[in-house]
RNA sequence: GCCCCUGUAGCUCAAUGGACAGAGCACCAGCCUUCUAAGCUGUUGGUUGAGGGUUCGAAUCCCCCCAGGGGCGCCA
């Protein structure tokens, strides 16, 4: 239609794209004219004002184009075509499809595309603190919002358990707490001795000898040692396991370190036997002149080392490993993404160039997802052997206790249990939210107050919404969920939303092509935001009907969006709190 | 020296190249006989680090500076 337009005005033939109209209290679509007027500046040689020219033509096309079926309204605004759809319908489609789809409503078709997200990554024998957070908050999140979006995901984790760190805790343990045996607190307790080790061998550096002697002890597969290494290894892994069953995440598949030495060491040879790894021992280590390879003039990838000079394997090599195996436990793997910290990039693209040079064409469907880190205040990095971390467990239990005391104020008629339930729902989630609602690229720096703040733009919000949600159901008894004609006018705060809940696959797609959880952290807030505005101007349960029923249907949309929104960011939504 | 990221309200952060750059915190003023006040309403707050360019239109794309952070042959 619109090209009958065109054609009849003599105008430029050019693309029309549709977008939805922001928000403005009657939803559709609409067309900006402004690139029309000036294509038509250009090939008729004119020196047009563009905007003034694009109303014009708005105003032309909004009486051409008459109201087509299924809209109400058709006006043009400030060089703009809106389109706006018949509410009463439409309104209706969405509570619909909300009803009837559940926990599905806002999945698109399942792609049939398998991608690893591989997060989290935690070193054996260390302390577990807010800045290994993020990786397993991002990685868990990401895999959830892909999984929603119709991907097969597979969940890895890559604990570091072996290195020099280890063999520093195994002295530590050997010399000093032989025998001992792990507290509650597994992690804790092994993070303790780690940073024991370390301010020992700060004190007194003559103890590197006796370091270097028990890894090659190690090295030489000493039955003691490892034995050692076997038992203490798995005290820390079911600490692990503890705290990712508190975080609610969960891992299909684990790499460890200590598996890709050998198969590491074996590509390393075949790199060197394909001349692409320059092998310098025993003066200098095996390393990948890439730009070389390449022939590439400037440097780009520069130099990755695979192999110490004394034969010994490091990251590089057991990563060159971890690719390859990636893809032959799973072969029609899409993709294979790697959530690490921003401080690796070059070193994964340098280790998936080497694979593709050496024909591993797979290693094209590697990529890093990279994120900033977790800071504190002035700047200070976490760091176990520095001693500036905030321990997770401390941060849980506090947050848990706080938000105990907020649940005892309020609701003290609830049973312990719920109530100890709900304060877990709340601490955990406010910890995990400021998470995800942060750009991947920007650093989060940890303040004790703003981590335990359950007011604003929180996850508390979100979920406190939920509640209130439930509450008038509960109170409302048998509702019928079949939602009516919607027979009167709706309120501006009935119709803001409704277009949220409407807009919430697409924001789910685009979180999933994005890698970002910010999305959706946004996108729950803005529904609870919403939600309290409708809360406080529309009252359900006092109206007749019709208003009555219709508002309880969308009472109860609204509730399945915000549950949905929350299972995607791994947020327990509570009963009541 | 080369490469990457960041710079938006006092603070922490948003904003598919498009309609008046928006939230939270903080500050101030209000709202609980009514579905839970972990809530709501209102007020205050901006040369989007600087300067060029592309475009009908730039916080967003390009160039060049400035500031901060990170990475760059045997750490992980």
């Amino acid at each position: 239609m619109i090209k009958n337009f065109t054609g009849q005005h003599e105008l430029p033939d050019i693309s029309i794209q549709w977008n939805w109209i922001p928000f403005s209290g009657h939803w559709g679509i609409s067309t900006s004219l402004f690139s029309l007027a000036a294509a038509e500046a250009r090939q008729k040689q004119l020196k047009l004002n563009v905007p003034a020219r694009a109303n014009e033509l708005a105003i032309q096309l909004a009486e051409f184009i008459g109201i087509p079926s299924g809209f109400e309204k058709v006006e043009p605004v400030n060089g703009y075509l809106n389109l706006y759809f018949s509410q009463a319908e439409y309104a209706r489609r969405v509570l619909v499809e909300v009803l009837e789809k559940k926990a599905d409503f806002g999945r698109p078709d399942r792609k049939n595309e398998k991608i690893m997200v591989e997060f989290s990554q935690p070193n054996t024998h260390k302390a577990f603190h807010v800045g290994h957070l993020r990786s397993a908050i991002l990685g868990d999140t990401l895999a959830r919002i892909m999984d929603f979006a119709g991907y097969d995901v597979v969940r890895a984790n890559y604990p570091g358990d072996m290195g020099l760190h280890v063999i520093k805790w195994l002295w530590c343990y050997q010399k000093f707490h032989a025998g001992e045996l792990p507290d509650k607190n597994i992690t804790q307790w092994m993070g303790k001795i780690y940073a024991e080790a370390n301010g020992k061998l700060e004190a007194n550096p003559d103890l590197e000898a006796e370091i270097r002697a028990l890894y090659k002890r190690w090295d030489q597969r000493d039955p003691e040692i490892v034995k050692l290494w076997e038992d203490t290894r798995e005290w820390s892994l079911q600490g692990f396991y503890q705290i990712y069953d508190t975080l609610n995440i969960h891992f299909d598949v684990y790499y460890f370190n200590s598996q890709m030495e050998k198969p590491g060491k074996e590509i390393v040879q075949e790199l060197i036997d394909k001349n692409i790894a320059t092998d310098e021992r025993p003066d200098g280590a095996v390393i990948v002149k890439i730009d070389d390879v390449l022939g590439l003039k400037k440097e780009q990838y520069r130099v990755l080392v695979v192999l110490r000079s004394d034969g010994t394997a490091l990251y590089a090599t057991e990563d060159l490993a971890l690719v390859k195996q990636k893809f032959n436990d799973y072969p029609d793997l899409k993709k294979s993404l790697y959530i690490v910290d921003v401080r690796q990039s070059l070193h994964f693209t340098q280790v998936f160039k080497t694979m593709e040079i050496a024909g591993y064409n797979w290693a094209k469907q590697c990529e890093h997802v990279p994120y900033e880190l977790v800071s504190l205040p002035g700047n200070v990095v976490m760091a176990s052997r520095e001693g500036t971390v905030v321990l997770l467990e401390d941060l849980i239990s506090e947050a848990t206790k706080r938000a105990y005391e907020v649940v005892q104020e309020k609701n003290p008629d609830l049973g312990e249990d719920q109530k100890w339930a709900t304060a877990r729902a709340v601490g955990i989630g406010a910890i995990k939210y400021p998470m995800q609602a942060r750009e991947n690229t920007k650093v989060v720096t940890f303040h004790w107050e703003s981590a335990l703040d359950f007011n604003g733009q929180a996850a508390p919000y979100i979920q406190y919404a939920y509640v209130r949600c439930g509450s008038i159901l509960k109170k409302a008894g048998n509702i019928d969920i079949n939602p009516p004609e919607i027979s009167y006018e709706l309120s501006p705060q009935e119709i803001q939303l409704i277009d949220l809940i409407s807009r919430f696959s697409r924001e789910v797609e685009r979180a999933a092509s994005e890698y970002r959880t910010i999305q959706i952290a946004n996108f729950a807030y803005e529904m609870a935001k919403t939600f309290n505005n409708f809360y406080t101007h529309c009252p359900v349960l006092s109206e007749g009907e019709p208003i009555r029923s219709t508002r309880l249907n969308l009472v109860m949309a609204t509730r399945q969006v915000l549950k949905n929104n929350l299972t995607l960011l791994g947020i327990t939504a509570p009963e009541a709190m």
